[in-house]
DNA sequence: AGGAATATTTACCAATCGGTACATTAATGT
DNA sequence: ACATTAATGTACCGATTGGTAAATATTCCT
Protein backbone atom coordinates (compact mmCIF):
# COMPACT_ATOMS: atom_id res chain seq x y z
CA UNK A 1 0.00 0.00 0.00
CA UNK A 2 3.35 2.37 0.39
CA UNK A 3 4.05 4.62 -2.81
CA UNK A 4 7.22 2.97 -2.50
CA UNK A 5 6.04 0.04 -2.79
CA UNK A 6 4.42 0.51 -6.66
CA UNK A 7 7.46 -1.07 -8.40
CA UNK A 8 7.86 -3.73 -6.58
CA UNK A 9 12.20 -4.34 -7.14
CA UNK A 10 12.41 -7.07 -9.67
CA UNK A 11 14.20 -10.22 -8.62
CA UNK A 12 15.06 -10.83 -12.14
CA UNK A 13 16.75 -8.42 -14.82
CA UNK A 14 19.98 -6.03 -14.89
CA UNK A 15 19.78 -4.25 -11.37
CA UNK A 16 19.40 -0.86 -11.06
CA UNK A 17 22.92 1.09 -11.10
CA UNK A 18 21.94 3.74 -9.20
CA UNK A 19 19.48 4.53 -5.89
CA UNK A 20 16.49 5.81 -6.66
CA UNK A 21 15.77 8.03 -3.57
CA UNK A 22 19.45 9.06 -3.78
CA UNK A 23 18.25 10.17 -7.40
CA UNK A 24 14.81 11.61 -6.05
CA UNK A 25 16.85 14.15 -3.66
CA UNK A 26 19.18 15.50 -6.52
CA UNK A 27 15.96 15.87 -8.88
CA UNK A 28 13.70 17.69 -5.59
CA UNK A 29 16.97 19.78 -5.86
CA UNK A 30 16.80 20.74 -9.33
CA UNK A 31 12.76 21.39 -9.10
CA UNK A 32 13.45 23.45 -6.18
CA UNK A 33 15.97 25.81 -7.59
CA UNK A 34 14.36 25.76 -11.09
CA UNK A 35 10.82 25.45 -10.98
CA UNK A 36 8.53 22.36 -12.34
CA UNK A 37 9.32 24.17 -16.05
CA UNK A 38 12.16 25.52 -15.63
CA UNK A 39 13.87 21.99 -14.97
CA UNK A 40 15.23 20.70 -17.94
CA UNK A 41 15.93 16.96 -19.24
CA UNK A 42 19.46 17.35 -19.36
CA UNK A 43 19.60 19.81 -16.02
CA UNK A 44 18.09 16.77 -14.25
CA UNK A 45 19.83 13.63 -16.00
CA UNK A 46 23.24 15.44 -14.92
CA UNK A 47 22.00 15.93 -11.26
CA UNK A 48 20.71 12.55 -11.03
CA UNK A 49 23.61 11.04 -12.66
CA UNK A 50 21.85 9.07 -15.50
CA UNK A 51 20.39 9.36 -19.03
CA UNK A 52 17.21 10.10 -19.76
CA UNK A 53 15.93 6.37 -20.67
CA UNK A 54 16.54 4.91 -17.01
CA UNK A 55 15.07 8.48 -15.74
CA UNK A 56 12.16 7.50 -17.79
CA UNK A 57 12.02 3.72 -16.76
CA UNK A 58 12.52 4.63 -13.05
CA UNK A 59 10.48 6.77 -12.92
CA UNK A 60 7.84 7.20 -15.64
CA UNK A 61 8.25 10.92 -16.62
CA UNK A 62 9.07 14.36 -16.05
CA UNK A 63 5.53 15.17 -14.43
CA UNK A 64 5.34 11.99 -12.38
CA UNK A 65 9.23 12.34 -11.18
CA UNK A 66 8.00 16.16 -9.99
CA UNK A 67 5.45 14.79 -7.77
CA UNK A 68 7.56 12.18 -6.83
CA UNK A 69 10.02 14.58 -5.61
CA UNK A 70 7.09 16.60 -3.82
CA UNK A 71 6.24 13.38 -1.89
CA UNK A 72 10.05 12.96 -0.69
CA UNK A 73 10.21 17.46 -0.19
CA UNK A 74 6.81 16.97 2.09
CA UNK A 75 8.85 13.86 3.77
CA UNK A 76 12.15 15.09 4.65
CA UNK A 77 12.46 18.99 4.05
CA UNK A 78 9.21 20.10 5.13
CA UNK A 79 8.20 17.47 7.59
CA UNK A 80 7.96 19.71 10.37
CA UNK A 81 4.29 21.02 9.02
CA UNK A 82 1.73 18.05 9.42
CA UNK A 83 3.61 17.41 13.01
CA UNK A 84 3.27 20.72 14.06
CA UNK A 85 -0.52 20.42 14.59
CA UNK A 86 0.25 17.94 17.48
CA UNK A 87 1.49 20.66 19.61
CA UNK A 88 -0.95 21.37 23.10
CA UNK A 89 -1.95 25.37 21.76
CA UNK A 90 -2.08 26.84 18.85
CA UNK A 91 0.44 29.24 19.57
CA UNK A 92 2.91 26.22 19.84
CA UNK A 93 1.26 24.74 16.38
CA UNK A 94 2.00 28.27 14.82
CA UNK A 95 5.23 28.92 16.32
CA UNK A 96 6.43 25.08 15.00
CA UNK A 97 5.00 26.33 11.48
CA UNK A 98 6.59 29.06 11.07
CA UNK A 99 10.01 28.51 12.87
CA UNK A 100 10.61 25.39 10.90
CA UNK A 101 9.33 27.53 7.65
CA UNK A 102 12.31 30.17 8.45
CA UNK A 103 14.88 27.17 8.92
CA UNK A 104 13.87 24.97 5.88
CA UNK A 105 13.08 28.27 3.84
CA UNK A 106 16.68 29.59 4.41
CA UNK A 107 18.65 26.52 4.57
CA UNK A 108 22.37 26.87 3.17
CA UNK A 109 22.14 23.14 2.14
CA UNK A 110 19.03 23.84 0.23
CA UNK A 111 17.95 25.83 -2.32
CA UNK A 112 16.11 28.80 -1.17
CA UNK A 113 12.26 28.85 -0.47
CA UNK A 114 9.83 26.37 -1.10
CA UNK A 115 9.28 23.94 -3.59
CA UNK A 116 5.29 23.63 -3.06
CA UNK A 117 5.12 27.73 -3.55
CA UNK A 118 7.60 28.25 -6.37
CA UNK A 119 7.47 24.79 -8.71
CA UNK A 120 4.66 25.94 -10.82
CA UNK A 121 3.35 29.55 -9.37
CA UNK A 122 2.82 30.98 -12.64
CA UNK A 123 3.70 28.79 -15.89
CA UNK A 124 2.37 27.30 -19.21
CA UNK A 125 -0.40 25.04 -20.00
CA UNK A 126 1.49 22.57 -20.29
CA UNK A 127 1.61 22.64 -16.37
CA UNK A 128 -1.29 23.11 -15.89
CA UNK A 129 -1.94 19.80 -13.70
CA UNK A 130 1.83 20.02 -11.71
CA UNK A 131 0.16 23.51 -10.82
CA UNK A 132 -3.13 22.10 -9.83
CA UNK A 133 -1.37 19.34 -7.55
CA UNK A 134 0.98 22.18 -5.75
CA UNK A 135 -2.05 24.43 -5.44
CA UNK A 136 -3.86 21.35 -3.84
CA UNK A 137 -1.44 20.86 -1.58
CA UNK A 138 -1.21 24.46 -0.04
CA UNK A 139 -4.75 24.17 0.37
CA UNK A 140 -4.49 20.71 2.05
CA UNK A 141 -1.97 22.55 4.35
CA UNK A 142 -4.27 25.60 5.08
CA UNK A 143 -7.50 23.01 5.85
CA UNK A 144 -5.98 21.04 7.90
CA UNK A 145 -4.46 24.07 10.35
CA UNK A 146 -8.05 25.41 10.10
CA UNK A 147 -9.30 22.04 11.18
CA UNK A 148 -6.79 22.51 14.13
CA UNK A 149 -7.52 26.28 14.85
CA UNK A 150 -10.99 25.33 15.00
CA UNK A 151 -10.61 22.90 17.88
CA UNK A 152 -8.33 25.57 19.71
CA UNK A 153 -11.55 27.58 19.65
CA UNK A 154 -13.77 25.03 21.07
CA UNK A 155 -11.01 24.15 23.74
CA UNK A 156 -10.67 28.07 24.65
CA UNK A 157 -6.93 28.37 23.38
CA UNK A 158 -8.70 31.05 20.53
CA UNK A 159 -10.94 33.41 21.95
CA UNK A 160 -14.38 32.74 20.99
CA UNK A 161 -14.93 35.70 18.78
CA UNK A 162 -11.76 34.47 16.66
CA UNK A 163 -12.00 33.02 12.79
CA UNK A 164 -10.14 29.70 12.57
CA UNK A 165 -10.05 29.98 8.85
CA UNK A 166 -9.08 33.64 8.41
CA UNK A 167 -6.44 32.81 10.90
CA UNK A 168 -5.09 29.67 8.75
CA UNK A 169 -5.15 31.79 5.41
CA UNK A 170 -3.10 34.18 6.81
CA UNK A 171 -0.72 31.97 8.56
CA UNK A 172 -0.32 30.08 5.34
CA UNK A 173 0.06 33.58 3.71
CA UNK A 174 3.13 34.24 6.12
CA UNK A 175 4.25 30.98 5.18
CA UNK A 176 4.06 31.54 1.79
CA UNK A 177 5.33 34.73 2.05
CA UNK A 178 8.31 33.45 3.61
CA UNK A 179 9.26 31.56 0.60
CA UNK A 180 9.14 34.33 -1.70
CA UNK A 181 11.39 36.29 0.89
CA UNK A 182 13.90 33.19 1.02
CA UNK A 183 13.98 32.95 -2.90
CA UNK A 184 14.73 37.36 -2.56
CA UNK A 185 17.94 35.99 -0.59
CA UNK A 186 16.47 36.12 3.34
CA UNK A 187 18.16 34.50 5.97
CA UNK A 188 17.35 32.57 8.43
CA UNK A 189 17.33 35.21 11.01
CA UNK A 190 15.63 37.60 9.23
CA UNK A 191 12.86 35.25 8.53
CA UNK A 192 12.72 34.01 12.20
CA UNK A 193 12.14 37.98 12.61
CA UNK A 194 8.63 37.65 10.61
CA UNK A 195 8.02 34.46 12.81
CA UNK A 196 8.37 36.13 15.92
CA UNK A 197 5.83 39.08 14.71
CA UNK A 198 3.55 37.17 13.63
CA UNK A 199 4.26 35.28 17.40
CA UNK A 200 4.07 38.13 19.52
CA UNK A 201 0.43 39.13 18.33
CA UNK A 202 -0.93 35.73 17.76
CA UNK A 203 -4.46 35.60 19.57
CA UNK A 204 -4.23 32.72 21.16
CA UNK A 205 -2.68 31.79 25.00
CA UNK A 206 0.69 31.69 25.33
CA UNK A 207 2.42 28.66 27.10
CA UNK A 208 2.78 28.76 30.65
CA UNK A 209 6.59 29.78 31.76
CA UNK B 1 13.52 61.92 -19.68
CA UNK B 2 10.72 59.68 -19.57
CA UNK B 3 10.62 56.13 -20.74
CA UNK B 4 7.63 56.46 -23.03
CA UNK B 5 10.34 58.82 -24.92
CA UNK B 6 13.13 56.27 -25.42
CA UNK B 7 11.57 55.88 -28.96
CA UNK B 8 10.43 59.47 -29.98
CA UNK B 9 7.74 58.88 -32.42
CA UNK B 10 9.61 59.11 -35.90
CA UNK B 11 7.81 60.99 -38.56
CA UNK B 12 8.59 59.39 -41.22
CA UNK B 13 8.50 55.80 -42.48
CA UNK B 14 5.25 53.63 -42.31
CA UNK B 15 3.53 54.02 -39.51
CA UNK B 16 3.03 51.82 -36.40
CA UNK B 17 -0.49 49.19 -37.09
CA UNK B 18 -0.97 48.58 -33.31
CA UNK B 19 -1.31 50.79 -30.12
CA UNK B 20 2.34 49.99 -27.81
CA UNK B 21 0.39 51.20 -24.96
CA UNK B 22 -2.20 48.26 -25.38
CA UNK B 23 0.07 45.71 -26.90
CA UNK B 24 1.96 46.31 -24.02
CA UNK B 25 -1.56 45.31 -21.56
CA UNK B 26 -1.83 42.35 -23.47
CA UNK B 27 1.78 41.08 -22.96
CA UNK B 28 1.27 42.20 -19.66
CA UNK B 29 -1.58 39.25 -19.04
CA UNK B 30 0.53 37.31 -20.05
CA UNK B 31 3.28 37.43 -18.29
CA UNK B 32 1.29 37.53 -15.24
CA UNK B 33 -0.67 34.75 -15.83
CA UNK B 34 2.43 32.43 -17.42
CA UNK B 35 5.17 34.06 -15.56
CA UNK B 36 8.41 35.17 -17.57
CA UNK B 37 9.18 31.60 -19.16
CA UNK B 38 6.28 29.84 -19.61
CA UNK B 39 4.73 33.29 -21.72
CA UNK B 40 6.23 32.01 -25.53
CA UNK B 41 6.37 34.24 -28.04
CA UNK B 42 3.24 32.92 -30.13
CA UNK B 43 1.54 33.46 -26.79
CA UNK B 44 2.47 37.07 -26.72
CA UNK B 45 2.20 37.59 -30.30
CA UNK B 46 -1.44 36.13 -30.51
CA UNK B 47 -2.37 38.16 -27.26
CA UNK B 48 -1.11 41.55 -28.78
CA UNK B 49 -2.24 41.22 -32.20
CA UNK B 50 1.21 41.40 -33.68
CA UNK B 51 3.70 38.91 -35.58
CA UNK B 52 7.25 38.52 -33.73
CA UNK B 53 8.93 41.17 -36.46
CA UNK B 54 6.94 43.66 -35.33
CA UNK B 55 7.41 42.59 -31.39
CA UNK B 56 11.16 42.63 -32.06
CA UNK B 57 11.28 46.27 -33.78
CA UNK B 58 9.01 47.93 -30.81
CA UNK B 59 10.50 46.23 -27.87
CA UNK B 60 13.68 44.59 -28.75
CA UNK B 61 13.38 41.04 -27.55
CA UNK B 62 11.26 38.64 -24.84
CA UNK B 63 13.60 40.00 -21.72
CA UNK B 64 13.18 43.84 -22.51
CA UNK B 65 9.28 43.40 -23.61
CA UNK B 66 8.88 41.87 -20.08
CA UNK B 67 11.16 44.47 -18.16
CA UNK B 68 9.20 47.01 -19.94
CA UNK B 69 5.43 45.32 -18.79
CA UNK B 70 6.38 44.99 -15.20
CA UNK B 71 6.92 48.84 -15.55
CA UNK B 72 3.58 49.29 -16.73
CA UNK B 73 2.71 47.17 -14.12
CA UNK B 74 3.79 48.98 -11.67
CA UNK B 75 1.92 52.23 -13.12
CA UNK B 76 -1.33 50.45 -13.55
CA UNK B 77 -2.24 47.76 -11.48
CA UNK B 78 0.09 47.85 -8.85
CA UNK B 79 0.25 51.84 -8.61
CA UNK B 80 -1.65 51.44 -5.02
CA UNK B 81 1.62 50.64 -3.58
CA UNK B 82 3.90 53.79 -3.54
CA UNK B 83 1.27 56.22 -3.07
CA UNK B 84 0.63 54.23 0.29
CA UNK B 85 3.25 55.34 2.13
CA UNK B 86 2.12 59.10 1.68
CA UNK B 87 -0.38 58.41 4.55
CA UNK B 88 -0.32 60.10 7.96
CA UNK B 89 0.25 56.91 10.18
CA UNK B 90 2.12 53.58 10.08
CA UNK B 91 -1.45 52.07 10.29
CA UNK B 92 -2.99 53.67 7.18
CA UNK B 93 0.20 53.50 5.12
CA UNK B 94 -0.25 49.14 5.83
CA UNK B 95 -3.98 49.19 5.42
CA UNK B 96 -3.71 50.82 2.21
CA UNK B 97 -1.07 48.40 0.85
CA UNK B 98 -2.53 45.28 2.54
CA UNK B 99 -6.18 46.53 0.85
CA UNK B 100 -4.99 47.45 -2.40
CA UNK B 101 -2.93 44.15 -2.42
CA UNK B 102 -5.75 41.97 -1.88
CA UNK B 103 -8.18 44.50 -4.98
CA UNK B 104 -5.60 44.14 -7.14
CA UNK B 105 -4.42 40.04 -6.46
CA UNK B 106 -7.72 39.07 -7.08
CA UNK B 107 -9.10 41.58 -9.81
CA UNK B 108 -11.30 39.24 -11.75
CA UNK B 109 -10.77 41.79 -14.65
CA UNK B 110 -7.15 40.48 -14.10
CA UNK B 111 -4.57 37.07 -13.75
CA UNK B 112 -4.70 36.19 -10.37
CA UNK B 113 -1.84 37.27 -8.18
CA UNK B 114 0.99 39.47 -8.42
CA UNK B 115 3.43 39.35 -11.65
CA UNK B 116 6.64 41.04 -9.55
CA UNK B 117 6.09 37.84 -7.19
CA UNK B 118 5.44 34.97 -9.48
CA UNK B 119 6.84 36.28 -13.33
CA UNK B 120 10.05 34.78 -12.44
CA UNK B 121 10.59 32.83 -8.71
CA UNK B 122 12.13 29.85 -9.97
CA UNK B 123 13.51 29.62 -13.21
CA UNK B 124 16.18 28.57 -16.00
CA UNK B 125 19.43 30.17 -15.64
CA UNK B 126 18.37 32.36 -18.86
CA UNK B 127 15.83 34.00 -16.49
CA UNK B 128 18.63 34.69 -14.08
CA UNK B 129 18.37 38.71 -15.26
CA UNK B 130 14.51 38.66 -14.87
CA UNK B 131 14.83 37.25 -12.07
CA UNK B 132 17.26 39.33 -10.34
CA UNK B 133 14.99 42.27 -11.42
CA UNK B 134 11.90 41.33 -9.84
CA UNK B 135 14.07 40.34 -6.76
CA UNK B 136 15.21 44.16 -6.78
CA UNK B 137 11.66 45.61 -6.90
CA UNK B 138 10.52 43.43 -3.98
CA UNK B 139 13.46 44.70 -2.05
CA UNK B 140 12.77 48.42 -3.25
CA UNK B 141 9.16 48.00 -1.91
CA UNK B 142 10.45 46.65 1.44
CA UNK B 143 12.69 49.09 1.82
CA UNK B 144 10.51 52.20 1.34
CA UNK B 145 8.37 50.63 3.77
CA UNK B 146 11.13 49.96 6.00
CA UNK B 147 12.09 53.65 5.76
CA UNK B 148 8.56 54.98 5.90
CA UNK B 149 8.01 52.97 9.48
CA UNK B 150 11.71 54.36 10.46
CA UNK B 151 9.66 57.81 10.34
CA UNK B 152 6.41 56.43 12.52
CA UNK B 153 9.02 55.06 14.83
CA UNK B 154 10.74 58.41 15.29
CA UNK B 155 7.17 60.24 15.54
CA UNK B 156 6.33 58.35 18.02
CA UNK B 157 3.16 56.52 15.80
CA UNK B 158 5.30 53.08 15.96
CA UNK B 159 6.00 52.48 20.11
CA UNK B 160 10.21 53.03 20.86
CA UNK B 161 10.53 49.28 20.65
CA UNK B 162 10.11 48.00 17.40
CA UNK B 163 12.04 47.40 14.33
CA UNK B 164 11.10 48.86 11.19
CA UNK B 165 13.08 46.52 9.06
CA UNK B 166 11.09 43.46 10.73
CA UNK B 167 8.06 44.91 10.44
CA UNK B 168 8.17 45.89 6.78
CA UNK B 169 9.74 42.36 5.96
CA UNK B 170 6.87 41.29 7.94
CA UNK B 171 4.38 42.94 5.97
CA UNK B 172 6.15 42.40 2.55
CA UNK B 173 6.00 38.77 3.44
CA UNK B 174 2.09 39.09 3.68
CA UNK B 175 1.62 41.00 0.80
CA UNK B 176 3.77 38.11 -1.30
CA UNK B 177 2.02 35.36 0.42
CA UNK B 178 -1.20 36.69 -0.77
CA UNK B 179 -0.53 37.09 -3.86
CA UNK B 180 0.42 33.07 -3.83
CA UNK B 181 -2.85 32.83 -1.97
CA UNK B 182 -4.87 34.21 -4.90
CA UNK B 183 -2.83 32.39 -7.47
CA UNK B 184 -4.37 29.16 -5.59
CA UNK B 185 -7.58 30.87 -5.73
CA UNK B 186 -8.24 33.28 -2.74
CA UNK B 187 -10.98 36.18 -3.85
CA UNK B 188 -10.96 39.32 -2.96
CA UNK B 189 -12.90 39.22 0.26
CA UNK B 190 -10.39 36.07 1.56
CA UNK B 191 -7.36 38.38 0.88
CA UNK B 192 -9.25 41.54 3.06
CA UNK B 193 -9.55 38.82 6.06
CA UNK B 194 -6.00 38.45 5.88
CA UNK B 195 -5.46 42.46 5.67
CA UNK B 196 -7.90 42.86 8.28
CA UNK B 197 -5.88 40.14 10.98
CA UNK B 198 -2.78 41.88 9.99
CA UNK B 199 -4.19 45.22 11.13
CA UNK B 200 -5.95 44.09 13.82
CA UNK B 201 -2.37 43.21 15.68
CA UNK B 202 -0.27 46.38 13.93
CA UNK B 203 1.51 48.12 16.87
CA UNK B 204 0.98 51.27 15.57
CA UNK B 205 -1.85 54.22 16.48
CA UNK B 206 -4.92 53.83 15.09
CA UNK B 207 -6.69 56.93 13.25
CA UNK B 208 -9.11 58.68 15.63
CA UNK B 209 -12.95 58.15 14.94
C1' DA C 1 6.66 61.32 -59.13
C1' DG C 2 10.38 59.40 -56.82
C1' DG C 3 13.57 58.33 -53.13
C1' DA C 4 14.20 57.52 -48.07
C1' DA C 5 12.67 55.54 -44.02
C1' DT C 6 10.03 52.52 -41.28
C1' DA C 7 6.53 48.64 -40.48
C1' DT C 8 4.59 44.29 -41.83
C1' DT C 9 4.46 39.62 -43.67
C1' DT C 10 6.37 35.26 -44.82
C1' DA C 11 9.56 32.11 -44.36
C1' DC C 12 13.23 30.52 -42.19
C1' DC C 13 17.27 29.61 -38.57
C1' DA C 14 19.95 26.87 -34.98
C1' DA C 15 19.13 25.27 -30.45
C1' DT C 16 16.53 23.09 -27.17
C1' DC C 17 12.35 20.87 -25.54
C1' DG C 18 10.23 16.28 -23.70
C1' DG C 19 10.30 11.69 -25.12
C1' DT C 20 11.72 7.11 -27.43
C1' DA C 21 13.70 3.03 -30.65
C1' DC C 22 17.20 0.10 -30.61
C1' DA C 23 21.10 -2.34 -29.65
C1' DT C 24 23.95 -3.73 -25.71
C1' DT C 25 24.99 -5.16 -21.07
C1' DA C 26 24.16 -7.55 -16.81
C1' DA C 27 21.66 -9.94 -13.80
C1' DT C 28 18.35 -14.43 -12.58
C1' DG C 29 15.93 -18.97 -13.43
C1' DT C 30 16.14 -23.37 -15.45
C1' DA D 1 24.88 -23.24 -21.04
C1' DC D 2 21.02 -20.71 -22.38
C1' DA D 3 16.67 -18.28 -22.41
C1' DT D 4 14.43 -14.52 -19.96
C1' DT D 5 14.13 -10.15 -17.99
C1' DA D 6 15.41 -5.61 -17.10
C1' DA D 7 18.68 -1.48 -17.15
C1' DT D 8 21.99 1.12 -19.78
C1' DG D 9 24.14 4.08 -23.56
C1' DT D 10 23.70 6.03 -28.07
C1' DA D 11 21.43 8.07 -31.27
C1' DC D 12 17.47 9.75 -32.78
C1' DC D 13 12.35 11.84 -33.14
C1' DG D 14 8.92 15.74 -34.11
C1' DA D 15 7.63 19.93 -31.88
C1' DT D 16 8.69 24.16 -29.98
C1' DT D 17 11.89 27.64 -28.32
C1' DG D 18 13.71 32.64 -29.02
C1' DG D 19 15.20 35.22 -32.82
C1' DT D 20 16.01 36.95 -37.84
C1' DA D 21 16.75 37.65 -43.25
C1' DA D 22 14.54 39.26 -46.93
C1' DA D 23 10.84 40.85 -49.53
C1' DT D 24 6.82 43.77 -49.52
C1' DA D 25 3.85 47.57 -48.05
C1' DT D 26 2.96 52.25 -46.39
C1' DT D 27 4.15 56.58 -45.04
C1' DC D 28 6.82 61.42 -45.33
C1' DC D 29 9.90 64.54 -47.72
C1' DT D 30 11.64 66.63 -51.68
Amino acid sequence: MSASAVTPAPTVGRPRAFDMEKALQKALEVFWRKGYEGASLPDLCEAMGINKPSLYAAFGNKEQLFLKTIELYENRPCAFFYPALEHATSYEVVKHMLCGAASTNADPDNPPGCVIVQGALACSESATFVKEALIAKRRAGEVALCTRLEQAKTEGDLPATSDPAALARYILAVLQGMAVQATSGANCAELKQVAETVLSAWPGKRPEL
